[in-house]
DNA sequence: AATGAATGAGTATTCATTCAT
DNA sequence: AATGAATGAATACTCATTCAT
């Protein structure tokens, strides 16, 4: 019996990273059986391997592409930004957006680092670490011109995170919210959390200017 | 021939909890084997099923008796509390102080939800949503009040049990930060985020009185 | 927690006979677990061994005590029958009665033989060869006699047991027959299949009885 | 490492059906173990679920094409005969022929109806009924037309049957009798079983009456 | 690039049995 | 005579992976 159903040629590749993805997702890595990743692309098993290398491997793959992308966006996103107002607004709208747009990849990300042989494990985090390395430096350098109000930039920098990232765990498309309207929420909660209106002042400026918009935003 | 080395009766359960939590903090629930398990506590893994029924009841009792024993906690932790201001800000306290005590639990009961079969799912997601509730109806009464800002309530909540909750992701024991700095950083955060001052006063009143110790909190 | 129910003493030790004959009949020696047999009786399953030193031995002494009485009532039965007619219709009627009165002995005691190690084994069958020989003996006496019309001795011994032992597979107390009309209908099949009548005279006697209608039929 | 020994491709299917037929024939369904199944075959136990989908349905396949071939061999014996007693003769001859052939399945098709779970037992038991229901209607039909003796159909055929079947228990192939003297042992004894002299004619009449339809069919 | 059949190690769970209490 | 907790081997079944075809 030849091959029924299921992709042919190079868009295998991309139905198994398909699949793989919803199915870590939902089920874990370790939960997740090839058996069960090749059933959904509608292919034997064994023909996994013409495709990835091992179950680790396509792993690591997700994974590392995932944050590649990430930071190539991320970085986009703050160009030209320049006031610390501005960037971390535009750090909190991208990464809520995005974690809407791929809310797997990035979940995965999250979860399943513990799953990574050691090697990837490091290769993985310093990854990572490039990433929360930008919001720190954001976090830092509004606090260092008074913009911010901080505590402990490294406790916000992992609870802003925290906070933005937790809505791949309830966010659904199609949901009560706009993605606009989710956005804004959250832009909220952070500005504000670090002592910022919405609309981009500092609540309390270091340099102490009763700027009469701040009593505008004050309604 | 009988029992050789290992534990004994009853302490033999304590013991399976005990290096069940951590196994699956660190595993996960689909990674963690019993044999691992068994091994850890040290005695042989069929000798596990004298003190659990399966590895699914095993997760399970563990998830509810944790929510079971945060929720009567979290309930005297509020006891006495009437402004919602010093409601939330006691929630914050509790909550974080808890998880940083209970980091293992913690994690588990909202990382492997979906390791539960449906009926055991069902059972935790309606107790974790009690959990939300207290929250929710904290920030309820607070906008009410006009003692909070916050644009929208169901995904306040959810932030900031992210927020707060992540902290299990990086806390260890003997950081750099003692606890009460953890605490008060995140007190920071999220009672700003809703646009309190750390103090507890409301920055902008609902009635809008310009109350001069609004500017002198401005500074 | 101590006993709780379940039978105390010399009670025990009969409860787990029972209860092991109808297990074993149920579901199969093999598919019995000393477990089931222990919560059947109400006792947790190391104290069986209290009352039994293995489920081997169990097994063996439930069987040889059922053929040793089967012995013992098939010879009181068949005490004072004179000719092998009156012999075998005496065996039909012991044998099937005792069949419904005690169907899962005597079904364990032929199913389960396989079940028993080599040196039970051997034990049964050589009590078990008695309880055929009684009736090859018969048939024998019967062939000898002219009375019974038999192609081969030995054929119809297991054919005669096959036939009466059956009914343990279908028999229920209280069914569509009074055990007396059974017994009729084993007797009369059975007889008539050795060439008698069921009034218990020989079809065509060696010595030519002058029955006119009987040497009729007979050719 | 791919195979080293052991069977191939849709030979070892078949491999796998007879040492299943013979190891639950000789220990029973659940005495057997798959590990001596894989053993016997000559592959890994894992691999026996290449070509099984549980040991259950291993069973129940076994179980369930035998019957099927049993039917339809018997309908094809019994194809052309016309008289109740010439199909009574086909039926015994036809299944006692099949039972010497084919022992296994023939035991096992009736000790393991227990081992099957409820589905597959009442999709058995349907099947196993259409054979007897042949019998008892072959049975019927003598009574009716006055060639049988028999005091209970129902009893009658389960006694025939079991008197049939006990054969699985002591044939083996190339004992003292020929298989055409077994059969003939058998034709034997239900023919007179059931009131017919082995040249197919009835013996008796209750009613002495030489009744003359009676006669005709008795020759 | 796919299949189907194999491997060997591993899974959760059950088993008969033992024995200190 | 019972318990409860242990053992060590076994159970059916699944796993990621390999490879001849």
């Amino acid at each position: 019996m030849a091959r029924t159903i299921g992709s042919h040629g190079p868009k295998t590749m991309e139905a198994i990273r398909k699949a793989g993805l919803r199915l870590i997702f939902e089920h874990g890595y370790a939960a997740m059986s090839l058996r069960q990743l090749a059933a959904e692309v509608g292919i034997q098993s064994g023909s996994l391997y013409n495709h990835i290398s091992t179950k680790q491997e396509l792993l690591f793959e997700l994974v590392r592409d995932h944050i590649n992308e990430l930071l190539r966006q991320l970085d986009r996103a703050l160009q030209g930004m320049e006031r610390p107002a501005d960037k971390l607004r535009a750090f909190v709208a991208f990464h809520v957006t995005y974690h809407m747009n791929r809310k797997r990849e990035v979940f995965i990300a999250n979860s399943e680092l513990r799953s990574l042989e050691p090697k990837n494990y490091e290769t993985i985090v310093a990854l990572r670490g490039a990433y929360e390395k930008r919001l720190a430096e954001i976090l830092a350098e509004g606090v260092a011109e008074g913009a911010f109000e901080v505590v402990d930039i490294q406790v916000a920098t992992f609870a802003i995170l925290s906070l933005l990232t937790g809505l791949t765990g309830w966010y659904r498309p199609g949901g009560r919210l706009t993605k606009e309207a989710i956005v804004a929420a959250h832009e909220k909660l952070v500005l504000s959390g670090v002592g910022i209106d919405s609309a981009g002042s500092a609540r309390r400026s270091a340099k102490p200017a009763p700027s009469p918009h701040r009593t505008a935003r004050a309604k």
